[in-house]
Order: structure tokens, then C-alpha cells, then sequence
DNA sequence: GAAATCGCTGTAAACGATTACAGCTCCGGA
DNA sequence: TCCGGAGCTGTAATCGTTTACAGCGATTTC
């Protein structure tokens, strides 16, 4: 179908070897040669084919993306650290947003073998073992929030444990005690350390007075529209709920506004992620800034490191800070700084 | 480094023919040897390359998606829609934003030659001659919002004229008579079919009695943002503003908001996309609805079957239809209607 | 003047799979 | 006994590249 460097090699009466050697800019090519091989090779149309180069020279320049899902600006503010980064190295980008099942997942990952270099896994609930089980040995692999996995492959971690403390040790601060928190997914490791992040923080603050308020959720905005109904039934109410990301904030911010809920007069409202709305929405959202693109960054930033370093390298762990937000949503001071645009950019 | 097919014929002494029959269910295979070669692909966690595969079977079950950012919800949910058509189809993908100038732009779709099996392509200024010029005659491309390309490729639109007519006249219904525009990043074909709504709505209204009021954007919150200090300036004032795109809107929003200017009553706003977002930013915003992750679909639907149709098929052209959609931040009978979650929500 | 070097080019072996073809064994039917 | 076919398996070509190696004039070196 598609001309190949043999026809090229023809046009030009030279061997095939000689074409690749132009083209690739490799071993002395007398100038006349040379120029009837660009000249064919244009007249012709050729393009090198990708595959079967990456075959015999064991490299594809291409880096594998897993991710649990597409849904959401975290992951398209994560996905575009990643591309950034990978294009800066010669990178290109196999996305693959990971499925429902668990075979599927691990079909996923083999279908990897051989078309890329080396994998960035966002895997809250992959298991760093079905990784291993279903890659080739030594393969370079960078874990993105990931519980296990120490000393198989690189880690980066965001503090989600002392982003949660943090945050609600400034609604304590901000004379908060009952302070309502709307979990994540089961499961997903953000999640749980950030719920871990909340009890301790409660737990440190009133010694176990009372017994923490946590209400079920998915990371998705529906799940915070759903919260504020039983919110509202809770008995005695909460001042303030700290929702486990933005989006079910978002959602919760939302519920109330219909109900003509003030916020935060009535409610106090936190997120986490700060993802880039969360400034723009009214009242801006008090959150934790998760340095979500830079997260995808260094990742693939480590990534190309490793593969570069070959088979032998040494596993490395870094965590990523976490920082506190403050804006209008909890109150108080909250309304004079947030009166900044877009002031935390992200690179 | 990695376990081969010839591994796994080795340990199970037989050759490697008979190991892909069994791997790929082909052919008449012994119970036996079948046994003994699965036990030891298992044994040698063998994981087939996807590269030389592909290059004998001439598939590579990946579809090239190039794109000018990855910035923002709008590219997310596209990709999102993409994604999920594309595996439902059993199909990876390699995403590559494309880039500042035009050799890279040249260089990225080079690369995707042999890495993939078709192209989705949403480029409002990637010309198709340099598409053509790049690519393997007759390869399978599907042109997102592209202004030339008839003939040589599929293309798939959005009604951006008939969507910005539509809110223009809205506005006009609703008393406006003064009706700023913020422009969308120039050559950019969506953002010229916008304006090009935009005036000819209404000159269809006045007759030409007085000059559009255009103000210059490129698609960005900043842009909007700025834009507010002009507006404010203008003598005498808009009382609505049409933004080319939500995010604009957004911006613009925001800047009012710091400002004290109040939304509707000082100013109608009203974007385009219908992103996400803007159902839950206070007001909420009217908006165009653009069926985003449809659009990724329909595309990648149609990329499928023209691969599977072979070089002679047919090219086709497609409009995907907008609609209007009112919230409340351009007053009046908006404020009922915005009162749903995500009930428009997208596939 | 022979040997070594240099500049250029071609031959052929990889890379890791799939698959057409042929060969072998075994069985049943003529 | 011979033949045909079925069932299973192996040999080798192939996909489109890269690259080690060798070959071959022409030039330089001793």
C-alpha cells in the first residue's frame, strides 16, 4: 500500500542501506548520492515506517499513560503535565484509560509490550503486583499515588495525608468542631489517606470527644449533589464539610445553592485538588492544591530518566507538598485573598 | 531482555509456528502440545510484542489522535469521547498534541506512520494539503472541524454559525440591542464560523444601523479576564456579551465579579461549548451547547469504519447540530430553568 | 611500489512475530 | 497394498527497517 524505503532505494538505483544512512544521517554518502536520494525519497512520498523501525533499534519513543478514567479536569490538567514533559524528551503518548474488570486491565498492560518504552500508572487500585505479573522483568514503570510498590518500581506520592490535617486544622482554627467529611472511593488511596488525613487531625484536636461525620462518595460530582441531603437530616448539624476533592465540593456547592443554602454563612465548604474551576466558581473554593500538571511532569520526567539509566537503575520515592488554599468558601479572611486570577498558575 | 516467541517454543520443543497457533487459537493444535506451550508461556510470563506483530498483520489496533492543546475541559471531553468509542472498538490510543510550528506539526504526523491505523484530527489550523502531504495515500483520517479537506478526507462539524446565530437572537429577544463579542484565536476556523454567526445575526436584525463591537480573545480564561477592562470602557456600554467560548465567559465572569459588577443585571453573559463547568459557576451561564464527547465519538465511529472499509471508501461529510442553552446569566427566565444537575449530561 | 587508509557502497543478518506451504503420521476405504 | 485425506507440526518467507561487515577504488604513507 504505503511506499517503502526499498522502493526509494530503487528510484534511486542505490541499495536500501544507503537510503537509511542519508536519511538517518549516518556514515558518509557521496553529496550526488545523496541528493538523488532526497530527491526520490520526496518525489515518492516516502515516510519511514514507525514500527518496524522500533523493532531492530529496540526504542519506540513512545511512553504508555494508565489511568483509571478520562472523566474530569484532574486528569486532563495530569495528562497535559505528562505531554509536556514527554514531548520535551522525544516522547509521544499511548493513552490507555484503564477498565472496569481486572482482566481488562491486565489485557491493557500486555497490549503495551512492545509499543512502549516505559509506563506512568495512575493505579489508586491497580495492584503494583498485576503490574509485575503482566510486564516484562525490569521494565521502566513510575507509580503515581500508588499504596505498594516500594522497591519494584519509582513512586510519587502526593501528600494527601498532611494536606487533610492541614486543612482541617484551619477549620478548627477558623472555630469549626463539628466538621462533616465526604469520602472518595473505597479502595482508591487518595482517598483513604486523605480520610486518614481528617480522622487524625479530629482525633489530635478534641481527643476522641466526638465521633468524626463521614458520608459516602465517589470523587464524582454527583456524589457531593447527593451528600446534602443527608447533610441536611444530620442532627446536630455540621458547620463545616470538607469534601474529599473538588468536584464533589463542586457538587455539594451546587445542592446548596438550589435549596438557597448560604454558603459559607450556613456551611463551611472545603475541597481538595484545587483543581483549576475551583477558583472560579461562587464562592471560590477553599481547597488543597495538589500540583496536579507538575505531578504528571515529574513523573515522566523520572520515567525518562529511568529508561535512559537502562535496567539497573535505582528505585527512588519522592512526595509531591500539598498546600492550603484559602479562599471565600469557609469564610472569614477567605474572601480578600481569593481575589486573585489564575495567581498559582500551573506552569 | 524480554522473553521472545522463540523462548517459549524452546522450553516447550516446539517451534515457534505452533506457539502462535495456540496463542492466537489457530489451527489444529494437540491438547497436549497446547498444554505444554501454555504452561510454559505462563512459566516464562512470555507477553507478545505488539510491534512485531503489527508489522507482519499490518494492524496496529491503535487510533493517532492530533490535537493543537490538551489545556482545558473542552479537549478532555473530547478525548473522553474518543477514548470510549475507540476501546469499545478495540482500539489504543496515541495522543499527540500538536505544536507551535509547522515542521513540528509535519514531524508528529510523520512519526504516527506505522504506530497507527487511522488518524482523528481536529485541527482548525492544520491545513489538510499539509495532512496530504504527510501521509500514506489514502490513509484512513477523519478532519474535525476543518475548513478545507472536502474530497480527500472525512470530516466531521459543528454548527458554529447556526449555534451563535441562535444565542445572538436570544439576546436580541430579550431586549439587547448592544451586544459585545469576544472573539476566539484568529485563523482558528470554529472561532471565525462563531463570529461570522455573530454579525450576520445581527445585521439581519438592524440592518447594519450600527457597527459590531468585537473584542479580541484567543480562547482562554486570561483573554476574558481581560477583556472585562474594555468593555467597562466602552462608550456607551454593551448590556450583553457573547464570548466565543465558555471559558472566556468564565474569565470575564470572574473579573466582573471582583469588580463588583453584577451578572445578569449589570451585563448579560453568554459562552459557547457548554462545557461542563458552566452549569455550576454562579450565574450559571448560558451557554451553546456543543455536543463535545459526541463529537470525539462520531469521529472515532467513523474512523473505524473507514478502516474497515478499505482505501476505495467513500469520504463523508457530517454537521453535528448545536443548541441553546439558558441558564441564568443572561436573566430573565433563566434562573428556572438552570435549576437541574447535569441533566443534559453527555453520554 | 606495496601497504595502509579513506570514502563510499552493497550484502545480508538481525528485530519478533505470522502464515503459506510442505511434510509427516495415522487412518479408512478401495 | 495403495491412495487420499485428516490432523498435527515444522521450515522458511515475510513485514520494513537498521547496521555490522566486507568490498572496492583512489589516495596517502613508508
Amino acid at each position: 500500500m504505503s511506499v517503502t524505503i526499498r522502493e526509494v532505494a530503487r528510484e534511486a538505483s542505490v541499495s536500501v542501506a544507503t537510503v537509511s544512512r542519508v536519511l538517518n544521517g549516518k556514515g558518509p554518502v557521496h553529496p550526488e548520492t545523496e541528493r538523488r536520494i532526497r530527491k526520490a525519497a520526496k518525489s515518492l512520498r516516502y515516510i519511514p515506517h514507525g514500527g518496524a523501525r522500533s523493532l531492530i533499534t529496540r526504542k519506540t519513543s513512545t511512553l504508555g499513560v494508565l489511568m483509571p478514567e478520562l472523566y474530569g479536569e484532574f486528569f486532563s490538567e495530569l495528562i497535559r503535565g505528562i505531554d509536556v514533559c514527554a514531548r520535551r524528551a522525544g516522547y509521544h503518548l499511548l493513552v490507555s484509560s484503564s477498565h472496569s474488570d481486572r482482566a481488562e486491565t491486565e489485557e491493557m498492560i500486555r497490549a503495551m509490550r512492545g509499543r512502549v518504552d516505559g509506563l506512568v500508572v495512575l493505579s489508586p487500585d491497580v495492584r503494583p503486583n498485576v503490574l509485575k505479573a503482566n510486564l516484562p522483568e525490569k521494565f521502566p514503570v513510575v507509580l503515581l499515588n500508588s499504596a505498594g510498590g516500594r522497591g519494584s518500581f519509582d513512586c510519587l506520592n502526593v501528600d494527601n495525608f498532611g494536606g487533610a490535617t492541614a486543612m482541617v486544622r484551619h477549620l478548627i482554627r477558623l472555630g469549626h468542631r463539628r466538621i462533616a467529611f465526604i469520602q472518595g472511593p473505597t479502595g482508591n488511596r487518595d482517598a483513604s489517606e486523605r480520610l486518614r488525613g481528617y480522622r487524625e487531625a479530629l482525633r489530635a484536636q478534641n481527643g476522641g470527644s466526638f465521633a468524626p461525620l463521614e458520608l459516602p462518595g465517589n470523587f464524582r460530582e454527583e456524589s457531593g449533589y447527593e451528600a446534602s441531603r443527608k447533610i441536611l437530616e444530620l442532627k446536630p448539624r455540621p458547620s463545616a464539610i470538607f469534601a474529599a476533592n473538588d468536584s464533589m465540593a463542586i457538587g455539594l456547592l451546587c445542592a446548596f445553592q438550589e435549596r438557597g443554602v448560604q454558603v459559607p454563612e450556613d456551611f463551611a465548604i472545603a475541597g481538595f485538588d484545587d483543581i483549576p474551576i475551583a477558583r472560579y466558581i461562587t464562592p471560590p473554593l477553599t481547597s488543597v492544591r495538589v500540583p496536579i500538571s507538575e505531578l504528571g511532569s515529574q513523573a515522566t520526567q523520572r520515567l525518562v530518566e529511568a529508561i535512559a539509566a537502562g535496567p539497573e537503575r535505582a528505585r527512588r520515592q519522592a512526595m509531591l507538598p500539598t498546600t492550603l488554599v484559602v479562599r471565600a468558601s469557609c469564610g472569614e479572611n477567605g474572601r480578600a485573598r481569593s481575589r486573585r486570577l489564575a495567581s498559582s498558575g500551573d506552569g
